[in-house]
DNA sequence: CCGCACATGTAAGACGTTACATGATTGT
DNA sequence: ACAATCATGTAACGTCTTACATGTGCGG
């Protein structure tokens, strides 16, 4: 039975797995953080992930530690599967944004509540920038890794441009004042 | 029974539905034109959706016409509950871009493969910028509606900042040299 | 009369989220 | 002693995708 291509989720914790065994509780932070901005995964996809990579044979389960850690290990039919998935051609990117969905049918949004969401929206945005800044400063630091890098550089290359959109929304749009108080173009405080 | 709030895809119908009844085949492809670069919906899903809707009263089915032809027509009950969705704080969104998956374990990926992938979702990007100033231009020619613009700039934005982010990829990542051929650094052809 | 675009739907399964249940260890 | 954090897992449900099945009407 050729097992059906792994799905990326699994991949990607096979492809942490490289880095040494590791449970499930370490596997979630680890995308959480490396990750976590592009591909999302939560707790009980990830056991559940595990529990089918074992039965089939893409990972081994090690005996339960203290608090009943129970580590995982890539084998070697585990390191070929990851193989050939990091081999295959990526699928296309999805967005998911609700507030567009939002602003496409904005002539039913009540009048100030538009301006409300942009703002709040914008604000979250911006703070994520920020974040994104000092992460970038660390890695600079650290003489690092090109691919996290390039990873981290799309996450702010993509936020410094969803700022920018922001920015530039007609006012029909934003409203003509905001709700929240915050200065109307400052590009970003960072580091 | 307090119906559970509304779904965003369920909700998208709703909206559509403003402009007059419609069959389900006909909101699929408006959904696909007007919010299908940042809201992905199928067909199963939309007859399904409206099909749950229409046994909770938000909508009203016609009587069927030549083939087959099933107009859905919005109620008020329906117009109630879709009001009642915009009117809540979008939810955050969420972008799941499998290149930056493959390029964060990029360190696994054989030699070249990478810069191939890259180039393949460079191209892909490239089109659709053009394809959104072709839009843009039309948009703009026709005297618009703010909220169409306000999306269709989001997508405008977002696809040349990917763009930007593209050429900015270091030459470990990109790869020397890439096998499709393509010039390495112009900006777009549009129009 | 044939092929294509139109049109609706079902079924099954993959994927993702949320809520719940349970307990161990560490630090205070 | 107690709270916080670590750690695993199940159950239930919601959402999305893919494949299949079926038939209509139009244009050449």
């Amino acid at each position: 039975m050729p097992t059906r291509p792994l799905n990326a989720t699994a991949a990607s914790l096979l492809g942490f797995l490289h880095e040494g065994p590791m449970t499930g509780w370490d596997l979630v932070a680890r995308a959480q953080e490396r990750i976590g901005d592009f591909w999302s995964l939560t707790r009980s996809q990830v056991y559940r992930e595990l529990a089918a990579m074992e039965s089939v044979g893409l990972v081994e389960a090690g005996a339960r530690e203290s608090r009943d850690r129970r580590p995982y290990a890539l084998t070697e039919t585990g390191r070929a599967a990851f193989a050939e998935w990091v081999d295959r051609e990526p699928g296309p990117e999805s967005i998911r944004y609700p507030l567009l969905l939002t602003l496409a049918f904005g002539s039913h949004v009540p009048a100030g509540r538009m301006a409300e969401f942009v703002a709040a929206h914008r604000a979250v945005h911006a703070e994520r920038l920020a974040s994104y800044e000092r992460a970038h400063a660390d890695l600079i630091a650290g003489g690092f890794d090109p691919y996290a890098r390039a990873t981290l550089e799309f996450g702010l290359t993509y936020e410094k441009a969803v700022l920018t959109w922001f920015d530039g929304l007609a006012s029909e749009v934003r409203g003509g004042r905001t709700f929240v108080d915050m200065p109307p173009t400052e590009p970003e405080t960072a580091t």
